[in-house]
DNA sequence: TTATATATGCTCATTTTGAGTATAAAAAAG
DNA sequence: CTTTTTTATACTCAAAATGAGCATATATAA
């Protein structure tokens, strides 16, 4: 009946905020599926991750928060399952005779702590892995220096005509060339989009692209431009989840998971920017979030600070009870 | 090293509406995993499922869009992936000894057709399975007559003090009791809820709630008003499936892939209706598709109408290069 | 004391939304 | 053939939300 030629596994995106900084728990030694360690060619970066042992874990969930409280010691709070992966030639192991590998990514959004564990776990800067999405300080230069361009090469490299077009709507719409709006949430799309065009190290290194593809074969000094490297596809599962977290915050109050309970408005507004990639307008951000009441002052006044001291709020848990789709409201385009 | 006791199955929700109806593609005999046909007593209504063959289809949609062709004889357009589930006690086999099964579901959407394949069938109106969703003709009467009632009682069955306030809390953000908004998109929640407090077959069916839990014995009288009932959990499915129609509508596109290229207004907003479970203000609604330019007027007029006939408007590609989130735009509340 | 940094309150024009009224163009009823 | 019914479409108007900025308050640093 089974067929004998599929694992499982679970893989986590944890993220966490301090600083600003948008940062994901990574590990150097992936745990493969079915209990071994195997480590792989000079230990590449990898998301945490465990297999599913159905005979121990009575739902994924479960497995997953199981394995991440041994690895790391961490108990999760918020979580989420993205997207299950089964992409033939995900693990080039497959190609080896190995067995077929479904992965089941999932997201978990902390408070930032130390982890200590078995694995040299640490955190890393997403926008490491994903330059592109870092609008905060302005439209990322390496855009126009070197992204947009490749990407426009690639588009007249197609084989004809209409999928030349094709390729011109894909990348005009992803990554808002033309007159097109950048849409923060279209993060997968994007590296996507550059994983088919051989902008990203792993295309070149899972062999998929072959030259029929109209892939030029990019130098490693135009590839290390493009961000760091993952194992595996895990880059793909750390963009579903910036992607993801993205969305949900405008419309449920998820950011409250990475903030401590008694915060400044201006904590939750860094919050907010290094999530979203985006800068927002102060004083607007105050009026939405104090005006829909979804956080609430404490009364108390924040000390150590720089400038005139602000007041610590909380999350107002009520507002769940007042509207059905509490967050905390982006713009819907990105100026450039 | 390959975990002998899984077995992957994809199970579509292949949604269309007409004549007001949203609809899904259902079949009396479930196909199990690994290719054989097992009968189950009486038959149940079912989700259509086939295997994943890692062998045969190198990622998971394909290996979808191949049997379900084989199946229904219907080419997919649409389809999006919806959620992975793996829960233990899911298939009521694995505690006969069987093997796990985790089932991947996928939405589809397509133009209502006549599905013609080896398996019966049919075409069955969602609503049947979570009647409760339905508020077009107001707000459904099983709500109060029966849903609301049974679920306060659940309440008050709760071992303690603080589970019964966590009961009530996420009754009334779910079902919108007392002064909270009825968000039309928690369909899975709602679901959720009336499994574990015993209010659907399923859940007296699948055995998993013990007099411990709290829940009451419901005759059979009781659980028929909270519609019919799918095959394993099919209808969790469902309600997944819905939820994220609901969401989707308002931000992407996704309506016309149910519509024929031309359609009136109140084509594109019968079918809104239909899928949100919500009436919208008719000229509003015009105001909003055409202004924000998601279609476009053809020129051509209906025939064969009662009223003055309507003008034929088609989806305006172009939308996708200007706004980074095309959408119909619903209500944020629903009044009651 | 002055500069600088941050917090917070407020204004104002514009856009979007919710809820209607009014009119137009067809078929059905009498 | 006139009236009623039905559907389509245009337009109004108040309320709310949004985008952008000015002004002021309260702290530390120079």
């Amino acid at each position: 009946m089974a067929d004998a030629n599929i694992n499982i596994g679970l893989n986590a995106v944890i993220m966490a905020v301090t600083e600003g900084v948008p940062r994901v728990l990574t590990v150097k030694r992936p745990r493969i599926a079915a209990g071994a360690i195997e480590p792989f060619e000079n230990s590449p970066t990898a998301l945490p991750f465990g297999p599913f042992e159905p005979r121990r874990h009575r739902t994924l969930e479960l497995g997953l928060r199981g394995w991440v409280e041994e690895q790391t010691g961490m108990e999760l709070g918020y979580v989420e399952q993205l997207y299950t992966f089964a992409d033939r030639n995900r693990d080039p192991r497959e190609l080896a005779g190995g067995s077929r590998v479904v992965s089941i990514g999932y997201l978990a959004l902390v408070r930032e702590a130390a982890p200590h564990g078995a694995d040299e776990a640490e955190w890393t800067n997403c926008y490491k892995f994903l330059p592109w999405e870092d609008w905060r300080g302005g439209r990322p230069a390496l855009l126009d220096k070197f992204v947009i361009p490749a990407l426009l090469n690639w588009c007249a490299l197609a084989s004809d005509q209409s999928e030349q077009n094709n390729r011109e709507d894909r990348v005009s719409i992803t990554f808002g060339t033309g007159n097109v709006p950048w849409d923060i949430e279209r993060v997968l799309e994007r590296y996507e989009l550059l994983f088919e065009a051989g902008l990203v190290k792993e295309a070149a290194r899972d062999n998929l692209l072959g030259s029929e593809n109209g892939s030029p074969s990019w130098n490693n000094d135009a590839l290390a431009q493009t961000g760091d490297s993952f194992a595996l596809d895990h880059r793909r599962i750390l963009a579903t989840a910036l992607g993801r977290v993205r969305g949900k915050i405008k419309y449920r109050p998820v950011v409250f998971e990475l903030l401590a309970p008694n915060f400044t408005l201006l904590n939750l507004q860094i919050v907010v920017e290094a999530l979203s990639g985006v800068g927002l307008h102060k004083q607007n951000f105050r009026r939405l979030v104090t005006n829909n009441r979804l956080v609430e002052p404490t009364g108390n006044i924040e000390s150590q600070t720089r400038g005139r001291p602000a007041e610590l709020f909380g999350f107002r848990h009520e507002v769940l009870r007042e509207r059905p789709q509490p967050g905390v409201g982006l713009p819907a385009r990105q100026r450039r």
